[in-house]
RNA sequence: GGGCGCUUAGCUCAGUUGGUUAGAGCGCGUGCUUCACACGCACGAGGUCAGAGGUUCGAGUCCUCUAGCGCCCA
């Protein structure tokens, strides 16, 4: 398949693709602006992406060298330090035997302790196979039993090449023998010490895994017996690591190098996240991002950006503490965005990498591998003297870093850019700190001399019901629209809100049954604050299963009842919380704090208040509640639409103009604002009357609950003995009680110790006591 | 080996700068068709706050150590 082609193909199913996200996503209540979507593949992102890259290229900021690279055989690509991940494996020690060679340090003179156990020396390696790479060995420099070698140089078993004895502060004297075959490359110690120690390279693993051929005695393979090496290498060449490895143990053994058996043991070894084999590393050119230059700059972006959770902060500073190379932005791949460069060929066709040919700004997107460079003719392509492109595209997170940048309109709408960057949020999970959010710093670091956000909301992972982190491979992962088909997205959404920023969330289809229920119980109370003074009136059209909107509407008045000021007052300092606690990102508490709000305001408030709307009392009275209720619920279904968009939206509709979701915030005013008295006295007495009635509601509720009698039963008489000012409240609540609770009388006594007498039920004989307060 | 986080009721989790008798939901038990809601209502049982030490008048909360779990990095 031609590489246009292919590209093509990934092209079609990513289109499918995104159709599939973008469904889920609405389906799920996102509230994005979906004209403003983006592919990181499409033109517009290529163009960002490219003109970035343009851009540090010309500052010295993007750079080519031929380098070691971490490569994954497979994918026969590179592999970024960020896309590593360790994994334990078995292996072995090979204990193998490398003459000392005399040199001219040893005339037959000895030191004391310097024997026959320097005419040989002996290493440990779990990569025998990397034996024809060794270009050195190496110790600890204060090592004492190796300390006389340094300087001196051994020959390496079977293929016979001198190589030096190196001191280096990494070798680990408790390691194996202590004394180590230094590589090209066996892992990324080898290439510290190759680049720190100045040492030749002697590759021997290709770009697919393979051993390459070696002309032995050639330049660079210079050997103290190049048949013999020859004879041991020609059966390994273009067998995997792996397979040479065996080979080389035998040939070890048949030649006396070998000491004793392998040892077998566990260790960590380097993978790409995606691949299956271990990771070579082999030398090729690739771009790299200028970062480590960068690293204490971007310790100080890392400060300078609000963390929530703020200890998340520590993790973006540890890897770039720990960062030991530039970044590699090359991949070895077709489908991703192009480098825009093409190189001129020579007179014999060979590609001058050090003179890039680049396009300007205005052409880009281009793809250098059908577009032709200024100065050129299609037909020059791969010709002497013509030019060829470059064959890499970018790793992804190149063009993911510069997100922020695509999506603000740099650099063609420099309008929408200086009003949208820096963004003010970027939501992600802690996992790819290292990746996605470090190379957002660095580039927006790089290209603006700015973060490219405010603020960081990092977010824990979804485990599985067994607390397992899901994947793919282990099969454990659960795909979501099931899920919000089965559970509403309302209640999804509910059990995802309660996951705190940074706390790993494990699935939880109970949390999202909850939060169905809570959406029910909104519609229902809904219908009952909105619902007209006379629930059977004519005119009345409730919807039979708690859907559209009752009509005519509730008759509102002037707000007059203490408990209805109290109600509004308790809910506008939840407003207050609310708002708090939204700005310091801790969504899961405001989403908590307003169901500790509902559930009571539903249980208590509604009941109290139903006899009296519904008319028992007086016009006044019933006008009051439903104002109160009409003005509680504008504001709870406004807290609660974040988190609960379609059900909040559907009740809104019943009754308001437009979408929830773009009115105003609510506030403590327009609750307050209802109130005509707001002193400090007033409140303090309505908040006493609220407390009485609730103490009230529960303390006659427990005795008819524990006497068994249901709610069809009236109670006869209720005496409340209580201390003068509190049997004082009671006027004002007296009647609402008796309507919430089915009480014919209430008889309030001046007296201690409080006390809350039912005296009897309808029909029923026995009188129940029951102390409240001490 | 280093760093970060977690450990509170059977389960999932709250618990603000230390301050009465540690909370919620689910689950569990008892009862209930009450005209918004049985996807509901009322009431109830249930905790040595991982363990040990320390600071303090006072510790779930602060400090030290230990154990277990998870993640990141070597």
């Amino acid at each position: 398949m031609s590489r246009p082609n292919f590209i093509e193909l990934c092209n079609r199913l990513t289109v499918e693709d995104e159709k599939a996200f973008e469904a889920l996503w609405r389906y799920l209540g996102l509230s994005v602006d979906w004209s403003m979507t983006y592919a990181t593949i499409s033109p517009r992102a290529q163009r960002v992406s490219q003109v970035a890259f343009l851009r540090l290229l010309r500052r010295g900021l993007a750079y080519q060298v031929e380098a070691p690279t971490l490569w994954d055989v497979d994918f026969r690509t590179a592999v970024a330090q960020a896309e590593l991940e360790d994994r334990e494996l078995p292996g072995a020690y090979h204990r193998v035997t490398f003459a000392v060679d005399p040199g001219p340090v040893a005339s037959g003179f000895s030191r004391p302790g310097e024997s026959a156990s320097h005419r040989t020396v002996e290493i440990d390696t779990t990569r025998p196979e990397l034996i024809p790479a060794c270009v050195a060995l190496v110790a600890h420099p204060d090592d004492e039993r190796y300390k006389p070698l340094f300087g001196r140089d051994v020959i390496t078993p079977l293929f016979g090449v001198r190589v030096p004895v190196k001191a280096h502060a990494l070798a680990d004297p408790e390691k194996g023998s202590g004394i180590a075959m230094i590589c090209t490359f066996g892992d990324i110690t080898d290439v510290t010490w190759w680049r720190e120690l100045n040492l030749p390279v002697r590759a021997v693993i290709q770009s697919d895994g393979t051993l390459r051929e070696v002309g032995w005695g050639s330049a660079g393979w210079e050997s103290v017996d190049a048949v013999r090496a020859e004879r041991y290498y020609a059966g390994l060449t273009r067998l995997s690591a792996s397979k040479a490895r065996v080979k080389i143990v035998e040939h070890l053994r048949e030649s006396g190098d070998l000491v004793g058996e392998p040892r077998p043991i566990t260790h960590a070894v380097k993978f790409y996240e995606k691949g299956d084999r271990p990771l070579e590393i082999v030398t090729s050119r690739q771009w790299f991002f200028k970062t480590i230059e960068f690293r204490d700059q971007l310790i100080a972006r890392g400060k300078e950006l609000a963390w929530h959770p703020e200890y998340m902060e520590t993790r973006f500073e540890n890897w770039a503490n720990g960062l030991n190379g530039d970044w590699c932005v090359s991949r070895q791949r077709f489908f991703g965005v192009p480098f825009p460069v093409w190189y001129p060929l020579d007179g014999n066709g060979r590609p001058q990498h050090d003179r890039p040919l680049v396009p300007r700004e205005e052409q880009l997107p281009i793809d250098p591998s059908t577009d032709v460079p200024d100065g050129y003719r299609a037909d020059q392509r791969g010709t002497p003297g013509g030019f060829a492109a470059d064959p890499d595209v970018m790793d992804t997170w190149a063009t993911s870093s510069v997100s922020p940048q695509i999506v603000c309109g740099w650099p063609d709408d420099q309008a929408l850019f200086a009003v949208t960057f820096p963004m003010d949020l970027r939501p992600q999970a802690h996992d790819i700190i290292r990746t996605w959010l470090f190379d957002s710093v660095l580039r927006a670091h790089l290209e603006h001399d700015s973060l490219p956000w405010t603020n960081a909301a990092i977010s824990g992972w979804v485990l599985d019901p067994d607390r397992k982190k899901m994947s793919k491979s282990k099969g454990n992962v659960v795909t979501p629209m099931a899920l919000l088909e089965e559970h509403g997205s309302d209640g999804v959404r509910y059990w995802a809100a309660s996951g705190r920023p940074g706390t790993d969330t494990a699935f939880d289809t109970n949390q999202m049954r909850v939060g169905r229920r809570l959406a029910i119980k909104l519609l229902n109370a809904s219908k009952f604050a909105l619902a007209p003074p006379k629930p059977q009136a004519e005119g009345a059209t409730p919807a039979p299963d708690g859907l559209g909107a009752p009509k005519p509407r509730a008759k509102a008045g002037e707000i007059i009842a203490p408990v209805d000021r109290a109600m509004l007052r308790n809910l506008a300092a939840l407003v207050d919380e609310a708002t708090l606690e939204f700005e310091a990102y801790d969504y899961a508490r405001v989403l908590q704090r307003t169901e500790e709000f509902f559930w009571p305001f539903c249980d208590d408030y509604l009941e109290l208040v139903k006899g009296r709307r519904y008319g028992e009392q007086s016009a006044e009275g019933a006008a009051s509640a439903n104002s109160a209720l009409a003005a509680a619920l504008s504001v709870l279904l406004r807290l609660f639409a974040p988190f609960l968009p379609f059900v909040t939206e559907e009740v809104w509709s019943w009754w308001k103009a437009g979408s929830i979701h773009t009115s105003a915030w609510p506030t403590r005013a327009e609750l307050e604002g209802l109130i005509a008295d707001n002193s400090p006295d007033r409140r303090q007495a309505d908040e006493r009357i609220y407390t009485w009635a609730t103490e009230m509601l529960f303390e006659v509720r427990k005795q008819r609950s524990e006497a068994k009698q249901p709610m069809r039963v009236p109670i006869t008489r209720v005496t409340v003995t209580a201390e003068a000012d509190a049997v004082a409240l009671m006027a004002h609540v007296e009647a609402d009680l008796r309507s919430a609770l089915r009480v014919q009388a209430f008889q309030a006594v001046a007296g201690e110790p409080r006390a809350v007498v039912v005296e009897g039920y309808e029909q029923t004989p026995p009188a129940s006591e029951l102390r409240i307060g001490n």
